[in-house]
DNA sequence: AATAATTTTTAGACATGTCTAAAAATAACA
DNA sequence: TGTTATTTTTAGACATGTCTAAAAATTATT
């Protein structure tokens, strides 16, 4: 069995492998979780002693396949609550976070088995992000950067890759939301902000912006 | 805010002082939460430095408006969540008891206010209990216990004072749930056990038995 | 009311998960 | 390549919530 913090270790390092194929490294595990790269450094011990990854000294972690299988259902349940937040209690995709991040730890097999035969065996969370199944499998949607678009180039908004209430909210005031088609009319060489049609309107986002939207294209 | 264990040592004391009207004991309580009395004694002294109890050494403690607030509210949790998984994720009422001893400590307001909502504020959870409403209110059911009946009377069975596993599975394989008729044939003196017509069959069950199945007459 | 039994509290310890400060190893650079 | 900067680890500490064993207070008994 594992504890909170350390399921939000196995979590925070999975996300990780996810960008960087490398080892990972003590500081960015502890900026993820919020901690001193010291508390950091115990925890691998002890998660290494678990088996769930490999730990060499100054040379950071990968996780072992049973370290991967735990971090997917972790996200697997986060998601899926996320998901219920949104289609059943009424919150809006900005607000569910907090929540399911408490709610993801929650240990009962039956419930979130049938949480997801209750949602319908959905396939995304409000975030667009693809929600594993009880065998831990999931499609990889190949998504880009709305950023690296170029002028004239156009993709549909498929996920976001910050999750944050300020982000999420700003997105709403904008009315950018998974689903829309968005072009990208020009780019500013300067600072990369782009002037971008979406809802028949054209707004200019910056570079910061483009940088946390996917789209698929 | 309120750590796990401190809200589980409220909602055990809230539950004891239900029956002694009286300060309840540091040993009563650590039977209840599963702890050695020398660990409630520690606990409580913080309780009352949070002002949700008043202690006094050696003579028990009573709950402060304060302390019965947060326990009613840790209860209401429990109860939805129970309904919730009863009513809409398949669970029976022999199965809920664990994990709504999680989810009571999720913290969200909107939650469980929504939640509450999603099952149309209902009254009373899968065991009979009323579910305390969003100010803490809630109606107390006059009942008693099924051994309390004589012979010739009858009641219908609204509650149980045990939710364990195994007492519930016992109802279920003798057919006794919420609003079912109990009528008393015979009470055998030397032991206590009771013999009843439900269903239009007659059982035979021990004072144990009667003595955990609440009844409205 | 004195003694015995029980309950409760205190004292000291431990595991978990965290921290700060200092030491060690690795990486960067000039 | 030698020195500096950065990253990582170690060492020692602390808060939380628990424990055991011993001491103190209360309750029961004769």
């Amino acid at each position: 069995m594992f504890t909170l913090s350390e399921e939000n270790y196995l979590k925070a390092i999975y996300h990780l492998e996810a960008f960087s194929g490398k080892g990972i490294s003590t500081n960015a595990i502890a900026e993820k979780v919020d901690a001193k790269a010291s508390s950091v450094t115990d925890m691998v011990k002890k998660l290494a002693d678990k088996e769930v990854l490999f730990y060499k000294k100054y040379r950071g972690v990968t996780l072992s396949d049973l370290g991967n299988k735990i971090a997917i259902s972790v996200i697997r349940k986060h998601r899926l609550w996320e998901l219920f937040l949104v289609e059943k209690l009424n919150f809006s995709w900005d607000e569910v976070h907090d929540v399911a991040e408490q709610l993801e730890h929650i240990k009962s097999p039956k419930l979130i088995n049938e949480l997801d035969a209750f949602l319908g065996f959905p396939k995304k969370d409000p975030h667009g992000d693809p929600i594993p199944d009880k065998e831990g499998k999931f499609q990889k949607i190949e998504k880009q950067l709305l950023s690296t678009l170029e002028v004239n180039q156009f993709g549909i908004c498929v996920g976001v890759s910050d999750s944050s209430s300020e982000f999420l909210k700003y997105l709403d005031n904008n009315n950018i939301s998974l689903g829309k088609k968005i072009a990208v009319l020009s780019k500013e060489p300067f600072d990369g902000s782009l002037t971008i049609l979406i809802n028949t309107k054209k707004i200019t986002i910056s570079k910061k912006i483009s940088n946390n939207i996917y789209i698929q294209s």
